[in-house]
Formats: C-alpha cells, sequence, structure tokens
RNA sequence: GCGCCCGUAGCUCAGUCGGAUAGAGCACAGGAUUCCUAAUCCUGGGGUCGGAGGUUCGAAUCCUCUCGGGCGCGCCA
C-alpha cells in the first residue's frame, strides 16, 4: 500500500475514533478526505483536508476541528509535528528515521517497488490497441498508439489488474479495402509471373510491400488464377493477403517490443453469426427500429438526399446526437442470411463493432479500453452508447484517442504522402532510433496532445532528450557502483546489504528528499493507471532523474557531497543505499515503459 | 452549422479524480567551473491559467456562455 494511502487510513481512524468517544457527531462523510504531499514542501511531508471536509458535518469551525484532529495525529508513529496551518489544512512532518526506513522498504522490494494491488478485485481489463487494416505496414502514427496501448497494459498490471492486449481486424470489408487489397496483391501477382497489368487502378494499394506478396502466391499456387474470373480468386487472395499483412504487422510490433494475448478478426464475428446474435439482442430490448436518419445537424450539403430507410440503434437513449445504421446498401448481392436486412443491405461497420464489444463483455471484460487514431474521434460516442446498452450499464468502455505525430528530423518535417505508398513506416524508425528511443518519445505527451518526433534530436546526448536524461541516470548510478567497487575493494552493494548499512548516516536534506521522491512512486503508478495515464510514468522518471542528476553534480562543488567518500566507508554506504534506491525505481519505471535499464551508454 | 479534443511563462509542455504563494525544460539575464564518478552547475526575471459568469470555505481543475486552434461530421471505410 502506498504511503499516503496509509495515512489516509489513520486519519479516517482518527475521525472514527472521535466520534467513538462522542467528540464528533456520527454519521461524517469521511470519502472526500485526502491524504497528499502538498506542493510546497515547506508545508511538510503530508497534508490533508480533513478538517476542511468534515467542518460543515461536525457543525464545527475548519480550523477547530483541524487542532482537534492535529492533536491526535501528532502523536502518531514518525509524526514529529502536526500542524494546522491554512484555512484548516492539517500538515504532518515525518523525522527523518521515518524516512530512511522507507528507503530500507525500496532496497527490499527491488524493481517490484511500486506494484499495487488497485486492480485485484476489479475483474479482467481488456486494452484494445493498435488494430490497424491489415492493408500496410504500420506507420508512426500507429507506432504512437501501439506504445501508449502497451504501456498502459503494463501499468495497469504493475497495479495488479489482470490485462488482455488485444488486436482487432477488419478483415470483413466486401466491397471495400480488403477486395482492394486482394486486386492489389493480384496485381502483383500477375507481375511477378510475367504478365504486364499496366498502371494499378485508382483506390488499390501502390506500395512496394505488396510485391513480395504477389511473388509468394505465385510461388505457392503458380499460374492457376491467371484465367480465372476475380470471383474466383478473391477470397483466396484477400485471406493470403490479410495473413501475410498480419504477419508483417506482428512482427513489425515484435520490433517494438510487442505482442498481444488475442487476435479477433471480424471476419470471424460475422461468420459465429455474433454480429446477428447482437442485432437480436438489441431488438428483443427494442433498441432497433427501421427509420431514415435525419439530416446532419447544422448547414445541410448541398448533395444532401433524403436517407433511405434502414436499421438504426437507438444511440440517442444512451447519450449519443444520433442514432446510428446497422445497416448499409451494398451494390452486390449479400449471401449472408439475416432476419434483420435484405440480400441488398450488408453490416455496417458499427455493427460488427456492437459485436464485438459484446463478445469482450461475453469474454468477462467488464473494463474494455479502446485506443484510436485521432481521425476516430468521432466515433466515441457512439460506441460508448453501444457498449452501455449492450452490457446494460454493467461494462464500462473508455477510449484513448491518440493524437498525431510530427515527424521530422532536424527540425524540418518529414512528409509523408500516403497516397504515393510513401510515407515512414514504423519499422524504418525503430531500425533507426532503436526501439527504447521509440517507446519512451512516445510517452513525453498526453495521449490527446500531438507529439513532435524529431529523429535527430532524440539520439542527441544531452539534456533535451529525455529518454538520454532518464538512462544516464540509471547508468550514471551504475557507474557509481563500479567505481565503489574500485575504491572500497570487497564492498557488498547489493540492495539486501545495503538495506542493513547504516542509513542514519544519511543526514542532508536533500538526500532525505531524494527519498521523499522515491516514495512518491507507488502513488505514481496507481494515479496513472486509474486515470489511463501512462505519460505520468515517464514524466515522474524525469523529475527523479533530474533530482539525482543534480544531487549528483553537488559533489562537483564540494567534494565531501560524492557519494563516495575515501576513508569513510561507512558514509559511502549509506549512499550508495540511496543511489542503489533511485537506480531501483528507474529500473522499475523503465520496466513499465519497456525501456531498457542500460548500465552504460557508449 | 453540429459534435469531440485542446487553449497554462517568449517557446514546448506538466499540473496528483477541487486545495495553500500555479511548476519544469528550453530561451533570456547574471554568476561559477576545466574540477571530477560520465555528457556542466547555481541564481534571477518572466503568468488576467483564452475571456465572462456560476457552484464552493477554496476553481487551471466542475457547470453555463463566449472567443481562438485541431479533428470529425447521413447511408464512408
Amino acid at each position: 500500500m502506498n504511503l499516503f494511502k496509509r495515512f489516509h487510513n489513520d486519519i479516517v481512524a482518527v475521525v472514527e475514533g472521535l466520534v467513538a468517544e462522542h467528540l464528533l457527531p456520527p454519521g461524517l462523510d469521511t470519502g472526500r478526505i485526502t491524504a497528499e504531499p502538498p506542493r510546497d514542501p515547506a508545508h511538510g511531508d503530508i497534508s490533508t483536508n480533513a478538517a476542511l471536509v468534515l467542518a460543515k458535518g461536525a457543525r464545527m469551525k475548519p480550523r477547530e476541528l483541524a487542532e482537534m484532529l492535529a492533536g491526535r495525529l501528532g502523536k502518531h508513529g514518525g509524526v514529529i509535528s502536526a500542524e494546522v496551518a491554512g484555512a484548516g489544512f492539517i500538515n504532518l512532518r515525518l523525522d527523518d528515521g521515518f524516512w530512511r526506513d522507507r528507503l530500507i522498504d525500496v532496497l527490499d522490494s527491488g524493481t517490484a517497488y511500486g506494484d499495487s494491488d488497485i486492480g485485484k478485485d476489479a475483474g479482467k481489463v481488456n486494452v484494445e490497441f493498435v488494430s490497424a487494416n491489415p492493408t500496410g505496414p504500420l506507420h508512426i502514427g500507429h507506432g504512437r498508439g501501439a506504445v501508449f496501448g502497451d504501456v498502459l497494459a503494463s501499468l495497469l498490471e504493475k497495479a495488479g489488474f489482470d490485462v488482455t492486449r488485444e488486436y482487432y481486424i477488419n478483415d470483413a470489408g466486401k466491397g471495400g479495402q480488403i477486395e482492394a487489397l486482394a486486386r492489389s496483391v493480384y496485381h502483383r501477382y500477375r507481375e511477378a509471373l510475367g504478365e504486364d497489368p499496366g498502371e494499378m487502378a485508382e483506390g488499390l494499394y501502390p506500395g512496394d510491400y505488396l510485391i513480395p506478396v504477389g511473388r509468394a502466391l505465385a510461388e505457392t499456387d503458380g499460374d492457376k488464377w491467371l484465367s480465372k474470373p476475380e470471383a474466383k480468386w478473391t477470397d483466396r487472395f484477400a485471406n493470403f493477403s490479410v495473413d501475410k499483412m498480419m504477419a508483417f504487422v506482428r512482427d513489425d510490433l515484435e520490433a517494438v517490443g510487442i505482442s498481444f494475448d488475442v487476435f479477433t478478426y471480424e471476419r470471424n464475428l460475422h461468420q459465429k453469426g455474433k454480429v446477428e446474435k447482437a442485432v437480436d439482442w438489441l431488438e428483443e430490448k427494442d433498441l432497433i427500429f427501421k427509420g431514415t436518419l435525419p439530416p446532419p445537424k447544422g448547414r445541410i450539403p448541398e448533395d444532401y438526399e433524403e436517407g433511405r430507410e434502414q436499421l438504426l440503434f437507438r444511440a440517442t437513449d444512451f447519450g449519443d446526437d444520433v442514432d446510428r445504421p446497422l445497416t448499409r446498401g451494398a451494390d452486390f448481392p449479400v449471401k449472408e442470411r439475416s432476419k434483420h436486412k435484405n440480400q441488398n443491405e450488408m453490416w455496417t461497420y458499427f455493427a460488427a463493432d456492437i459485436a464485438y464489444h459484446r463478445d469482450k463483455f461475453d469474454r468477462g471484460f467488464a473494463t474494455m479500453i479502446d485506443v484510436w487514431g485521432a481521425d476516430h474521434g468521432g466515433y466515441v460516442k457512439r460506441m460508448k452508447a453501444a457498449v452501455a446498452a449492450i452490457t446494460e450499464g454493467k461494462g464500462e468502455l473508455d477510449v484513448k484517442i491518440c493524437q498525431l505525430v510530427n515527424l521530422s528530423e532536424g527540425g524540418k518535417p518529414v512528409r509523408m504522402s500516403k497516397r504515393a505508398g510513401d510515407f515512414v513506416t514504423l519499422r524504418e524508425v525503430v531500425d533507426r532510433v532503436g526501439k527504447d528511443v521509440v517507446r519512451f518519445i512516445m510517452l513525453t505527451r498526453r495521449n490527446d496532445a500531438p507529439l513532435d518526433f524529431d529523429l535527430e534530436k532524440v539520439t542527441e546526448q544531452s539534456r533535451d532528450n529525455p529518454v538520454f536524461y532518464v538512462q544516464y541516470a540509471h547508468a550514471r548510478a551504475h557507474s557509481i557502483f563500479r567505481h565503489a567497487h574500485r575504491e572500497f575493494p570487497g564492498i557488498d552493494i547489493s540492495p539486501h546489504n545495503l538495506a542493513k548499512g547504516p542509513l542514519e548516516r544519511l543526514t542532508r536534506d536533500d538526500e532525505i528528499a531524494l527519498i521523499k521522491l522515491l516514495t512518491t512512486w507507488p502513488r505514481q503508478v496507481e494515479s496513472a493507471a486509474e486515470t489511463h495515464e501512462p505519460h505520468r510514468i515517464a514524466f515522474f522518471l524525469l523529475e527523479l532523474a533530474a533530482a539525482f542528476h543534480g544531487l549528483w553534480n553537488k559533489g562537483n562543488d564540494d567534494a565531501s557531497l560524492r557519494f563516495l567518500v575515501p576513508g569513510d566507508e561507512a558514509l559511502t554506504a549509506a549512499r550508495l543505499a540511496l543511489v542503489r534506491g533511485v537506480a531501483l525505481v528507474i529500473a522499475s519505471g523503465l520496466g513499465v515503459l519497456g525501456v531498457e535499464p542500460v548500465e552504460e551508454l557508449r
């Protein structure tokens, strides 16, 4: 349990004790009481608003109540003072010995420090991310969603949640992208067999990455499809291509250190009748109807035509702005049987998405997190409405939108033209700057803010480069360990041994302050996990690295402040314990980010 | 025109599910440093938190309105 939660519980216990003694009236709402580190360290170590929050219910003035609570809290172990300040805050100050004991906690826990159990009873969590269409390689924008989702999943795991990483594949688009993919590959297939199919048609995928796919098909199947009509080969080409593309995608993700537990294919949902069943269920609950969509809100487009009648989901019952179509017209006969639609209609993607989220819920995921690209922002409301409907309010969907990545090189923007098939792939970036850099940089901004990614800057060894700065802190700690062995041959710098050392030699304010910073780590993990905001981990690491570098630099001005103190092995051991604590917490944080905590920089 | 996201120092951004005098880096100004364990360090100026109301003991944070930017916008994928 994190430190602040422990004090929170103590404070609540004090309040309850006072109630039991009839010094406070019963029925007070303790739910809003907080125990947090104050922003200003001059205000002590732990600050609580208890008196402010309870004053009204207790019919007391906040400061009077605060005095009463402070009297009790001041007697707690480790507390050296409990002062009333401001409107009625209570500031607790803890003695140095208390903090040194917390350093022992860090050393004993190792990189497991920060692990939490807040997710233990929360049920299974599904994090669905990337889910890029299997029609081309992943680009840098996918990379952001990929890293975000993967780190969010790791973060939730560290906080004790049972997490599944899932990828959804839209492979069912008859008359859509999958057909275009099959045709594109057929084009490459003909080329591979020596034919000249000419220019690739409009709307197909001209990228070079399909050339090996066409060639592979030529090798395995020979020329047997050359003379056949499209209806004969389209399924074969679609399936083969999707499999190949997904193999590429998995490979690229592997290069960034990401793997998935589950891949769900849209086509399977259709084939197993799950879309039909989900719509059946909605019908039973009277949540669908045949109707025409109203014209779009606001200005009506010039080419607006009165809508056809189609099957609609009552999304407006669940907070959406408009009811959403489940079927759309098809310009080819649809073979699939359904009582909800005729042969001129097919399911919309939304209908499949409803079935998909229903499927996740049925698999035991009450908490679902979807990580989407910025261009899907307009889809959030309807999906949340659908989840509310289909889980009858028992499931929860959080959609995290990742904004664009602005790729640049030496300050000059790298332009990407998707149409020509020439865009910077995730793989190219990873091969160039390394997976650790990609992973860290992706989390140096909130997910909902655009991210600048400069291929040159991110590999610089300077203060400006956050990846370097954090990794350097860890490497620097280990450099100190190496020098320690030289200075004090035979010194045992294992965490276990350092924890038993003379920590009372840590007396300086800046040393104690660094320990305090370490103790906020478990709280950072919990709040980042609860808010689904993995970027907080990266920011915490930067703060910790800065504090550590700062302490190191003091040794420049004053040699007695260095971690290694010649002639004083006891003081050195105590300071090494602190250095070890920092290294462990950084390693713990980098572990969540999936970044290697290197011990040496080249 | 409608919806979503964003608006915080000159720039890029944090801001702990409402807390005290709003922070960091860069840039700028001044100073220290060639020492060492490994890639400098310290100090300082700089803000109507886009604006206006409201809720509250207390608002960058919540609500309403408004201005500005990005994204999306019927049967598309």
